[in-house]
DNA sequence: TTATTCTACTTGTATTTACAAGTTAAATTT
DNA sequence: AAATTTAACTTGTAAATACAAGTAGAATAA
């Protein structure tokens, strides 16, 4: 038992049922399960994986609270409308819903290393003030209409050539994820509804003085201490912000 | 051990890992474990309330997905500030932190029974079109200025004497949870910024075309099939909306 | 004194076993 | 034919056990 065990350890350190989440939850997005229907039972899942059904069990608790399924006694494991992201908060139109097919991203300012602000809405650890920011702003647009514009700044800790990745219409978040295995854990955020100055008017495409939704977010990673910082205003004008919790 | 688990089920139904997760929260939320402090040990409470280890690890699960702790290997389990209410945005001050003591109710319209309205921005199960809503607005304050102005609709299925109930000073959702058992579970929102019209202005104090954040939510509950929509209109004048995922 | 190792904690992972309880559809009875 | 019961699923709860792995402080060695 031990011996497989270790066998196990060295071609792949992840635990079974991170594997088991990670397995289901590709399937899941990538639609091998439908919306709608059952996932495989519980027992099921242990035959075909060689594993435990408390192992299962957890794997499945994960997918439920990351809201990918929902589970009813009796008769099984659900699978749900995958949530757009954990706390991003997606656009939903009032007219008709939107696909993030539609947003296309616009690079303002391109990822750069500079020091934090002065005056700063969160408190920073001492490791993120000294390693300075990675700071960027990008202007997303829904059917070539601007509808957010946010500025990001990121820890200079431990990204090698991010500041020459290329984030054109594609999210910051999945890069994060894809090529630096940052995930986000939740977070907090601080929401105004703000007039809109001069600049912002002007890259949103409203009048000075007209309502904006402004954020101020603070995500948290599975790094420890390690937080992504956004500005994001957006314009309420067509859409709104859509956020499930 | 079947007979001590009938016994058991006899005095009680509810499983031992969700009464060790209430005592806990109980604890957390009255401040006997400091913020920040540790909490006993996963075996001490093993020990304490005579149970074994997974019953548990299942409720420091659940306190931890619901932000009461975070734990850490071969450390412990980290109390932290409990978060307001899931989902329940609370204010910050964006001068000092205001607590809750501060934030009064007033109620504009006392809870009654109403037909749904004709155009609704969620979709109503047919359990609840049938059952009416019950109808209530209040007008929530810091430092005696207006900050929240909300309209809640709850279907009328199962809630003997709600209409009759005070909500004065008190939380709608903590009625809800302690008179009813009804717990929030999660939902979805729109957010908005919206110049303020003459109503919403003289509510809210402020000046008509002064942007207000406003708010569609439905919350799911614990009771399967039944929801609470709330209509949400915030002064971001002098706070702002907190909320942490 | 300083650095290292050891030890006694902590939580994390995983198996095995057992029964409770809800769901569904087939089988049986009325 | 309709209602009821049964059986075969499903997930939920819970125990007992074992070892891995991270943390922190005490004991030890340099």
């Amino acid at each position: 038992m031990t011996q497989i065990h270790s066998i196990m350890a060295e071609e792949n350190k992840i635990p079974q049922h991170k594997k088991i989440y990670e397995i289901l939850r590709k399937h899941i997005l990538t639609g091998v399960y439908e919306e709608g229907s059952l996932l495989p039972s519980e027992n099921e899942l242990c035959a075909v994986h060689n594993i435990t059904r408390p192992t299962v069990r957890q794997a499945l608790e994960a997918l439920v609270n990351d809201g990918f399924i929902s589970k009813k006694q009796g008769k099984g494991s659900i699978v749900r409308k995958p949530p757009q992201d954990i706390g991003i908060l997606s656009i939903s139109g009032t007219a008709s819903a939107i696909g993030n097919q539609y947003l296309q991203t616009q690079i303002l300012q391109k990822p750069q290393i500079k020091p934090w602000p002065e005056r700063f809405p969160f408190d920073l650890t001492e490791i993120e003030r000294e390693s300075g920011c990675i700071y960027m702003e990008r202007l997303r647009l829904v059917d070539a209409q601007p509808v957010f514009y946010d500025i990001n700044r990121i820890p200079n800790i431990n990204l090698p050539r991010f500041s020459s990745r290329s984030f054109e219409n594609k999210s910051l978040f999945e890069t994060l994820r894809t090529q630096y295995q940052i995930e986000i854990r939740g977070g907090e955020q601080k929401l105004k509804a703000i007039k809109a100055d001069q600049l912002i008017g002007q890259l949103l495409n409203i009048p000075v003085g007209d309502p904006v939704l402004s954020m101020e977010r603070k995500l948290n990673t599975n790094r420890d201490g390690f937080h992504i910082y956004s500005t994001i205003f957006f314009n309420s004008a067509k859409h709104s912000i859509f956020g499930t919790f």
